[in-house]
DNA sequence: GCGACAG
DNA sequence: ATCTTGTCGC
């Protein structure tokens, strides 16, 4: 494949391993972390929650001086392919696309729930949407999938996260009695912005306002289901 | 071979 | 991620 099929990165013809392999190395290949965006006047946050089969992907657009809610969107789609560590992509990349492609104002830079490029064929899930929307991109994941880094002690310290001995991102403390935070940039974010961006969106919460509002919105969307259902 | 392993 | 009440600590 010479040129990039983005629909096929989303919506693969086969599913066996190998074939999933083969195209997170070809995102691989796509992935930039030099920061490509001119402005960050809009921030997004991307996130799931499940019901049964179905999984809810909501997205929110914030304005990055205020932190104010300017937009909210969600998609409910069934469930396609489980969860298996390293391949999440396959599971959550299509419908939260769905979702961001819902809103009306485009976020200069989103954020989403998982991994970047701090991934063994560095194609975590915001690796994965920031090359296929060709969009800027932070991954904003709560554990650590590869890498090593030291613990950073006080609040708003952060540690390099280092994967084949260079740095894929931070381990952040982002509040007082939570555990650290993992960041890595997705796409067209430098690791050094990954941390500047995120460490603004923080308020007193584990997560930054963008992820945080993501997840809380997907969850209101998954009380509703149950209540009608 | 064994254990670890985003959500 | 999800199933779930109380509870320990600041």
């Amino acid at each position: 494949m010479n040129r990039l099929n983005k629909t096929q990165l989303i919506y693969p013809e086969s599913y066996e391993r190998d074939s999933l392999i083969k195209i997170q190395h070809e995102i691989s290949e796509y992935v930039t972390i030099e920061d490509r965006f001119d402005k960050l006047h809009l921030i997004g946050g991307a996130d799931c929650a499940f019901v049964k089969d179905s999984i809810i992907c909501s997205a929110v657009v914030m304005d990055y001086d205020t932190m104010e809610i300017i937009e909210k969107a969600a998609v409910i789609e069934p469930v396609t392919f489980p969860y298996i560590p390293t391949f999440l992509s396959f599971r959550e990349a299509a419908p939260m696309i769905n979702a961001v492609l819902r809103l009306k104002n485009i976020p200069d830079i989103l954020m989403i729930d998982g991994c970047g490029i701090n991934h063994p064929r560095m194609a975590g899930l915001a690796t994965h949407i920031g090359v296929s929307m060709d969009m800027p991109t932070i991954g904003i994941a709560k554990k650590i999938l590869c890498g090593v880094s030291d613990e950073p002690q006080n609040v708003s310290d952060a540690k390099p996260l280092k994967y084949n001995g260079r740095q894929v991102g931070w381990y952040l403390k982002s509040s007082k009695r939570s555990n650290p935070i993992v960041i890595a940039p997705g796409h067209r974010v430098s690791v050094k912005t990954s941390l500047t961006v995120v460490r603004n969106c923080l308020r007193g919460y584990k997560l930054p306002e963008t992820t945080r509002n993501a997840h809380l919105e997907a969850g209101r969307i998954k009380q509703e289901i149950k209540h009608e259902q």
